[in-house]
DNA sequence: CCAAAAGTGTTATGCTTACACCCATGC
DNA sequence: GCATGGGTGTAAGCATAACACTTTTGG
């Protein structure tokens, strides 16, 4: 709607945007990862009023030359130094009193992120010297604001998502093994999957290239390396 | 989110609002409803620049002290007078250019009515004298904005959730044939379904309720109503 | 040779699809 | 009695789910 001011524009005279109420404007990233087979969401430690000594939802204000999404990679990078990462809108947050301070609408998005990267690449709390830290989303401590709520519906969606689209290989590097990748199902969707039935189901789609090679880890048999084709539908 | 203003906010040694970066914040709503086996959306002429001639989804502003969702059902009660409508949040539009006067963010809704409550309920333009109509979403005229993406990705939206949710039923009146409910799922999905498959599989589901009564209309065999039983789950 | 994870097939069950004819009504 | 949409069953193919043993490696 660019605006569709149809209505409230249409009636007015003249047109001038600051006639009309302007809330605060906010991205929101929620960033998650699987480190040791749990997923993991990065949260900040709140230092001051509201909700001092929560954990929160990093987020920031949008510039005013910036597409909503082109924010969300910006805070993305401040907190984790990392670019062009899987990022998806996930819902707009607006409910007035849920910032105590002021009207704030917050435009959330997801990052999903191989945790590879992050190890070379470690969390600093972005400009400031706020606490940073990954937790378990099945295991989350206080959170400020409404952001129990987000990340309920994050999962939601995710779960949803890891169905019928191919989201779930953003987790992993571009070359991992099969179990790898069903430790990734396993762990969003919080259940025990069969080994033999979750090869079949993944391979009889044939957006798996095996890429010929092994990886070698620990004292037992390799497993076989594969690769994401992206020329190709569903998991 | 709810300001994650976090990192904004906490290098920030006080906080206030004036200081950020303010776009407009409105929300549309793209009303859809089933006539003559097609579906349709409820459009708005617009009378001035940018894009007068076009038309567009009818929108407004948000109030300070209102939700977003509740911004939505005032729009649509403006539009419709109709109240109590099923309202979806479907996705938030914001890149920079996309209303040539100022940077307007819009959170988009989508609302399912009954088409029969139009006819009791005469669309009328809002509170001004603007043209509205309902257009087929198969055969749109030209919009202003971005609003053919926002169309595009309500048509999408809408056809997953038929699927996997009983969205499909806020098309319809309380109690409805069949023959009424396929023709929501086909002209949604824009193609034939088989009749008895179709039945079989809606029926298995037990969300339906016969209700005993007929529908008589026409000269042929009456058909059955049937009624959504709202304690269940998926078609 | 032991431990540990990789890799592999078969069977039963349920869901999806394709397909054609009779029924109840109004005129 | 004819036209119109309402209503019904069956068989084939496909996807899902359950289930246990052998292989390859390092130590």
């Amino acid at each position: 709607m660019a605006t569709s001011d149809t209505t409230a524009e249409e009636s007015a005279a003249t047109y001038r945007a600051e006639d009309y109420p302007r809330p605060s404007v906010t991205v929101d990233v929620v960033i998650l990862t699987v480190i040791d087979a749990d997923l993991r969401v990065l949260l900040v430690k709140r230092g001051r009023w509201p909700y001092a000594g929560h954990w929160a939802i990093p987020g920031g204000f949008i510039n005013m030359d910036e597409s909503l999404e082109a924010a969300a990679q910006r805070e993305l990078k401040e907190e984790t130094n990392l670019s062009g990462i899987y990022l998806e809108q996930l819902y707009t947050f607006g409910n007035p009193g849920r910032d105590p301070r002021t009207r704030v609408i917050t435009v959330v998005y997801y990052a999903l992120i191989d945790s590879a990267l992050i190890a070379s690449s470690p969390v600093r709390a972005a400009d400031d010297a706020a606490e940073a830290a990954w937790y378990s989303l099945y295991d989350l401590p206080a959170l400020a604001f409404d952001h129990d709520q987000i990340l309920d519906y994050t999962l939601q969606r995710l779960r949803g998502k890891l169905e019928y689209t191919t989201i779930g290989f953003q987790l992993l590097p571009d070359e991992f093994t099969l179990s790898e990748l069903q430790a990734v199902y396993e762990v969003i969707q919080h259940r025990r999957l069969d080994k033999r039935n979750f090869r079949r189901k993944v391979l009889s789609t044939n957006i798996l290239q095996d890429t010929g090679r092994t990886k070698m880890e620990g004292s037992h048999r390799p497993a076989r390396l594969y690769r994401f084709d992206p020329a190709a539908r569903q998991v």
